[in-house]
RNA sequence: GAGCCUGUAGCGUAGUCUGGAUAACGCGGCAGCCUUCUAAGCUGUAGAUCGGGGGUUCAAAUCCCUCCAGGCUCACCA
């Protein structure tokens, strides 16, 4: 907000358009050097000058006004330094102000749909699927905050050989057991019995295959097995859900309601020219650069894109998004390329909105995860390990006698410490997980965020004043003070970006930089004890990083505690 | 064979879209800081030919070309 100000003394006195400024000014690289710095090289040349010469000529002749204090050339560069105090009031007030808004988007009559993470229903959640849940919960919530109205939805793929695969064996070796254990972990054992049992017994897959038929013919006593076991995976999965904190979701999707859907839009593509048939009588569409691709059999079923194709169009139908959001591993960028060219060929004008948010695969230290091989991390064991050791840690550092305030307490840290680890790399990075090393609960992590807001609500809780704004901003002046609070200004900037790149680890960075500069000023700068009117406006700036640090847990769906 | 993604201190990452000031941060090293609002914290310090090589530019981690390494993918699996 302070850029325009520059930008406006700056047009005074150079030729070049705002929009051509804009693009150039920067913020230095040490605030030593200023708040604003405008190169001068693009000049340079216009000029035939030194870029050095440039910007000592500039700083004689721009007037310090309003926000701006200073103007100072350093070398090529014009910089420009604010008045503290100015920045600080606008910065602060504003926060006051507008409380958990700040930085808030204006509300939007734009609808985002956001699909994630479309489990099968054969097997429990693994550690790729928090990858995913995190992602899309966070972009659901930043999306949420910058105004756009969100809509949660899942895809359940809950038929296809894989399911009979689980069915065939608890059929055969369940002995209509009701589960022992976590539902959707009571199905996976099943999974990973059939694959051992096909080992040697290769007729198996075979007897699947029939099971796979009778599901079709809608066969009663298929069907009702099949019932059970999906019923018993979507409990799971809610638990697991649930635990991980997502919120409800607006929709489900079920592959078995829409797998033979799609066929009608393929047939009347087909009729407008757009796709052909090749000699078997497959419906095949030509791509060029994408390749071919089948789109219904010679039989005349369906492939797995078909349904994705009626999908696309069964959510524009449902909630007439602006946008629709697919959070999907990175192997399947290629599929989507292909899913939304067809909508686009089709005619559809909702395809350019469609967005494939991609992200990299989780390997495990001995190689990839390999669900058949058991080479996985589950997504229940780890959530348990990580309440577990947060658990430690709690008693490690203090002494809490409610064992039920404990259990809180290392729910939420746990997983929120998960839940930023998960986060924290940008999206299309492949990592490795190290149970052993990767999470920890200091440094660059999700505890470290909570803890420098536990400081901070605990200074607010111990302070009986009220805090307003109508404070002597000039007293907020030492330099742990004047970059927090700039820092607190850049919050509203930097949501947005995370939004326009879908890109929570924007929001981990920001938040991490902010809870530093925090706990630098916590250390040195005294609230409570310090003399009265400094004391006011303290504590203005520790309820505005309250505000701000509340709110970035929020968008990174970290829930917040008390005291740690 | 082709396409896409990744390669930055011992380790883990940000920065690459939109080229700019001494390449930023965490872990781990080393040296310090708890009679003061919770030390899951803070301060200082060492540590990098930004995968290699070429090119464009006044200026390249960032743009272009090429090579190397790893991952993913390339019509009737989902």
């Amino acid at each position: 907000m302070f850029e325009e100000e520059v930008i406006k003394v700056l047009r005074k006195k150079v030729e070049l358009k705002p929009e051509e400024i804009k693009r150039v000014v920067e913020i230095p690289p040490d605030p030593e050097l200023g708040d604003i710095a405008f190169p001068c090289f693009i000049l340079s040349k216009e000029l035939k000058k030194n870029p050095n010469q440039i910007s000592k000529e500039l700083e004689q002749e721009i007037k310090p006004t309003g926000v701006i204090e200073r103007v100072q050339a350093c070398g090529p560069y014009l910089n420009f330094y604010l008045n503290n105090e100015e920045v600080s009031k606008i910065i602060l007030k504003e926060i006051i102000k507008k409380k958990e808004d700040y930085g808030k988007g204006e509300k939007n009559n734009k609808v985002v749909v956001i699909e994630f993470p479309a489990p099968n229903t054969n097997k429990p959640l693994h550690l790729g699927h928090l990858r995913n849940m995190a992602l899309g919960e966070s972009v659901s919530r930043i999306y949420e905050f910058l105004g756009y109205t969100v809509k949660r939805v899942n895809l359940y793929n809950d038929r296809g050989i894989h399911i009979c695969k689980s069915m065939l064996a608890y059929k055969k070796w369940g002995k209509n057991k009701e589960p022992n254990k976590k539902p959707d972990h009571f199905v996976g054992d099943y999974y990973v019995l059939f694959a051992r049992k096909a080992e040697k017994n290769p007729e198996l897959l075979e007897k699947a295959q029939e099971m796979l038929k009778k599901w079709e013919q809608k066969d009663k006593e298929v069907r009702a097995l099949w019932k059970k076991m999906n019923s018993w995976a979507y409990k799971g999965f809610n638990e697991t859900f649930k635990k991980f904190g997502l919120k409800k979701y607006d929709k489900n999707y079920y592959e078995s309601k829409i797998y033979t859907k799609g066929k009608k839009i393929i047939l009347n593509g087909l009729k407008r020219g757009l796709f052909e048939k090749d000699e078997t009588g497959a419906v095949i569409v030509d791509l060029k650069e994408l390749g071919k691709k089948v789109l219904l059999r010679s039989d005349g079923t369906s492939v797995y894109i078909t349904q994705d194709i009626y999908l696309a169009k069964k959510k524009y139908d449902d909630f007439k998004f602006n946008k629709s959001i697919y959070v999907v591993g990175n192997e399947q960028i290629h599929h989507f390329k292909v899913l939304f060219k067809i909508l686009e060929l089709l005619g559809f004008k909702f395809a350019k909105n469609c967005y494939h948010l991609s992200y990299g695969m989780i390997e495990l230290p001995e190689g990839k995860m390999k669900s058949r091989e058991g080479k996985v991390v589950d997504a229940d064991d780890i959530i348990n390990k990580m309440i577990e050791l947060a658990e430690k840690e709690i008693k490690k550092r203090r002494t809490i006698k409610k064992s039920e305030k404990i259990k809180e307490l290392s729910k939420k840290i746990g997983v929120g410490a998960l839940k930023y680890y998960l986060l924290h790399f940008s999206a299309e990075k492949n990592f490795v997980f190290n149970p052993e090393k990767s999470i920890s609960f200091e440094g660059e992590t999700g505890p470290y965020l909570m803890y420098s807001l536990v400081r901070a609500k605990r200074i607010l809780e111990k302070n009986n004043e009220k805090i307003n704004s109508r404070i002597n901003f000039e007293l907020l002046n030492t330099k742990d003070e004047i970059l927090l609070i700039k820092k607190l200004g850049e919050y509203p900037r930097i949501v947005k970006k995370a939004g326009k790149t879908y890109s929570p680890h924007i929001i981990c960075e920001y938040a991490f930089n902010l809870a530093n500069l925090f706990n630098a000023f916590y250390e040195k700068n005294p609230v409570l004890n310090a003399e009265k009117k400094v004391r006011k406006a303290r504590l203005v700036l520790v309820q505005s990083y309250k505000l701000v640090m509340s709110s970035c847990l929020t968008l990174l769906g970290i829930k917040e505690v008390k005291e740690m």
